[in-house]
DNA sequence: GATCCTCGTTCGTCAAGACGAACGAGCGGA
DNA sequence: TCCGCTCGTTCGTCTTGACGAACGAGGATC
């Protein structure tokens, strides 16, 4: 999670949202139900708006209040298979390669998994929060809580919390998938 | 995006991760630089706090700053391939379906995608912010910003703004992915 | 040039958030 | 039992966010 105090982030992400709406700070002010001056303060990040505020100009904005506080970053980018920039192998048998970590606050992570059979990859639990997503493009894997995994297959999906014990073990050579780890 | 005020959210979730921690209210309140008094009337949900307030307390958590506003949920669901709940299927040779829809805030979806070669899928922009994420399974595609589409095979991974025109297309018979859609 | 409109900023007022102090409750040890 | 500690709540204050009004600037129309 970022340190530093939001409010410039947030001044800037409000005048970047506004503009590319095309509001006016007056129009926008009068949607969102506060005083323009409250939000020409905000903008020029001499404020510290209360929540009720910041969400009542996220709705009028129809934007996600996260993404006034943690600023987006567009861009088109390939990983070519086997080429992930950060691999993560653990053991052998196990390879996640980082597709597509969380820019500014982390918070999801994308795999590509290529297991072989051997031994089950054991995870201790992740923070608490964390909640994981397979889908299996290849081979078969037994997967999911440690006390309750679950056979899947090509094309199957699997949520399971990350913040408890859990398990991933391939079930056939050449298995992969991929897998969001999502901090909710 | 979430239309109520989340002043109740943010007090069960304030309560929540602290106990979760095993915080006493006082501490934290010492921890995070703020008034415990403060901090009582937030979890009693009698208070609207400025974001500062908030996210100092996000930090002593060490939690994400939209976890305190959108509340998480723990689950364990498998979907067999091709039985999604959600078929979202467009036109001949494009099936979507849908994994995961993004419970609480609507923040990303997860697709599953099978296609077959011939009329390619244009998607008119979606809304501001959107990113798409694309992995293969099998076969190939050929996918990305209209204006400059990029040939991905089995295991490559593609970034991509969602809210310009982009496309996605077969150019194989049996082609299957899985795509990722984040509303940053 | 004069009028009218909307833009965004600044000022003074008022309500509300943040604070420290004090309180009662609960618990453990002397 | 009494003392000392920490728990979470409540009260009075003081700061500060939110508000409406007024302001100057910039265009458009006549």
């Amino acid at each position: 999670m970022n340190r530093t105090a939001p409010l410039e982030v947030i001044a800037a992400s409000l005048r970047r949202e506004r503009e590319r709406v095309g509001l006016s700070l007056s129009e926008l002010a009068k949607r969102a139900g506060i005083a323009k001056s409250t939000l020409s303060q905000l903008e020029s990040a001499s404020g510290n708006p209360s929540v009720e505020t910041l969400w009542a100009l996220g709705v009028a904005l129809d934007v996600p209040f996260s993404r006034l506080v943690d600023p987006p970053a567009a861009r088109v980018q390939v990983i070519r298979a086997g080429e992930g920039p950060a691999i993560y192998s653990e053991r052998a048998h196990y390879t996640a390669t980082l597709l597509a970590s969380c820019p500014p606050g982390a918070r999801r992570d994308l795999f590509h998994l290529a297991l072989e059979p051997g031994a089950a990859r054991e995870s201790d639990p992740h923070m608490a929060g964390t909640v994981e997503h397979l889908v299996v493009s290849s081979g078969r894997m037994l997967a999911g809580p440690t006390d309750n995994p679950v056979e899947i297959g090509v094309g199957d999906y699997l949520v399971y919390p990350g913040d408890i014990a859990h398990t991933c073990r391939a079930l056939e050579p050449g298995t992969t998938g991929i897998m969001l780890m999502e901090h909710v």
